[in-house]
RNA sequence: CGGGGCGUAGCGCAGUCUGGUAGCGCACCUGCCUUGGGCGCAGGGGGUCGCGAGUUCGAAUCCCGCCGCCCCGACCA
């Protein structure tokens, strides 16, 4: 993409609306811009960042096993009488009514429908275990939005949900999504610590909450530094695999971590030693949770088992905050000139940079350049604008693409441009017909 | 939902107290210059001052009503 042709509305200045880092840079980089409170549009910057996590989302679900659907934004609220949370939701819910008079809503969450759904689909012991999963937008009428997409009310999110015969069987299907998500963040570039959680409105049995490192995070977290030393997602899985699965999850979970809501100090100090125990802040970009049968039993979502006796079968409900994901990775990776994007979910994979734009022998060499990379598959947004250099790189460094590959006059005289690595800094000088090999070999 | 604050050009702000028909910086446009960290000179465009109703010869400014947004708290993915 050349950026003369782009659309990527940077500000110099930070909005005034914006508190927290993220929300600044987001805004500041063109990849949002608010529309009501809690409420944005994803800018072209943006919207491929979301893609990219949404994607990397889909893999390691499918990876693990769940199977995409997609459900409609608004419900019936007739499924939530059922299931007894359409009074118990109260304000959050967002409530309207159609051209009849019906009632409907805005999904929060859609546990109830896709407990009706698979309900409707299945009739045997047979037909489980299954995970049903999908990314869609959510709408939660907040009491009180703030931070950018980190707390919206409207935001995507991924949430799965899971179907068992027994309570055993469920813990794995829980497991596999305990053991799914390590691997889905660790390739979003984040140490998202497991905590045991409160199971809050969605009510049940047993819950994590996922949480990533940062100063702005709204809760406040204690946990183990043993964690820092962990393998976050390079180990190997076989999610069939139910013993292996539950000793990831069994290791990752012996080690204390909780948010404030959950802490409890006198076992805090007795499991972690003094100059192990680290307090900051977290972000929750995961939350599982088992419930049993708590909406497959108003629902009435049970199957025939093998002894031709019906059972209610044991679920779980997983989520991950896709949207929110934009801002927690931010949050966890910028510096003062801005953001530092993970190669996984960068919106562009280099940044051409011409610092002579019009003239003859630079526009040609980052033509050149522009196609070899872009045929190799990358892609590259390629700052051929009529710009002091100044400006180029400090927009290069705000939307904070990986690699930077710099074309001028004081390089070209002796064939080389310096490529920059945008995470550490460093810089090195590389032949011309040499960077496209450089940079995809 | 309680408390506080703010709405004036794309962004950041001044002007409001004390009424006289809107200004600054950045951004943008044109020309020249420049091209390795937000460059220089000159010229220029853009705003029904959140909305409505009042007071007044005259309202961004005063009065009344409404809307929107932000922050703190309580609440929450």
């Amino acid at each position: 993409m050349r950026l003369s042709r782009y659309f990527m509305p940077i500000l110099r200045d930070d909005p005034k609306e914006a508190e927290i880092v993220s929300h600044k840079l987001m805004l500041r980089a063109g990849m949002i811009r608010q529309e009501a409170a809690g409420s944005y549009s994803w800018l072209p910057m943006g919207y491929r960042v979301l893609k990219k996590i949404e994607q990397i989302v889909r893999e390691e679900q499918n990876r693990a096993g769940a199977i995409e659907v997609l459900m409609p934004t608004i419900q019936s609220a007739d499924l939530w009488r059922k299931s007894g949370r359409y009074d118990a939701y109260g304000k959050e819910m967002l409530r309207i009514k159609d051209r009849g008079d019906r009632e409907m809503l805005f999904g929060p969450t859609n546990e109830e429908m896709i407990t009706d759904i698979f309900r409707q689909g299945v009739q045997s012991y047979k037909d489980v275990p299954r995970n049903l999963y999908h990314i869609q937008w959510k709408f939660r009428d907040e009491v009180r939005p703030r931070f950018g997409v980190m707390r919206g009310r409207e935001f995507l999110m991924k949430d799965a949900y899971s179907f068992d015969l027994t309570r055993e069987a469920g813990q794995h299907s829980y497991n596999k999504m305990f053991v799914s998500y390590l691997k889905t963040f660790a390739r979003l570039g984040l140490k998202a610590v497991p905590m045991r959680a409160e199971t809050g409105p969605i009510g049940g049995d047993d819950s994590h909450e996922f949480l990533i490192l940062a100063e702005t995070g709204e809760s406040e977290v204690f946990f183990d530094k043993g964690f820092h030393d962990m393998d976050w997602g390079a180990f190997e899985i076989d999610f069939d695999n139910v013993e292996d699965v539950a000793k990831v999850v069994k290791e990752f979970t012996s080690k204390y971590a909780a948010t404030s809501e959950m802490h409890d100090a006198a076992d805090y100090e007795k499991r972690v030693p003094a100059d192990r125990r680290v307090t900051g802040r977290g972000i929750e970009v995961g939350h599982i949770f088992f419930f049993g049968t708590k909406y497959s039993e108003p629902l009435g979502c049970q199957v025939q088992g093998p002894d031709g006796k019906m059972v209610v079968l044991q679920s779980g409900s997983y989520g991950i905050g896709v949207s929110r994901l934009v801002g927690g990775i931010i949050e966890a990776s910028h510096d003062k000139d801005g953001i530092i994007w993970p190669e996984s979910v960068a919106p562009f994979d280099i940044g051409l940079i011409n610092l002579k734009s019009g003239d003859a022998e630079a526009d040609a060499a980052c033509e050149k350049l522009y196609a070899g990379l872009t045929a190799k598959g990358k892609d590259v947004l390629y700052d051929d604008r009529a710009q002091p250099g100044g400006a180029k790189f400090a927009t290069m460094d705000l939307i904070g693409l990986p690699w930077q590959v710099i074309i001028g006059p004081r390089g070209l005289k002796d064939g080389i441009a310096e490529i920059k690595n945008r995470k550490t800094g460093a810089r090195e000088n590389v032949a011309l017909d040499k960077v496209v090999e450089r940079l995809t070999g």
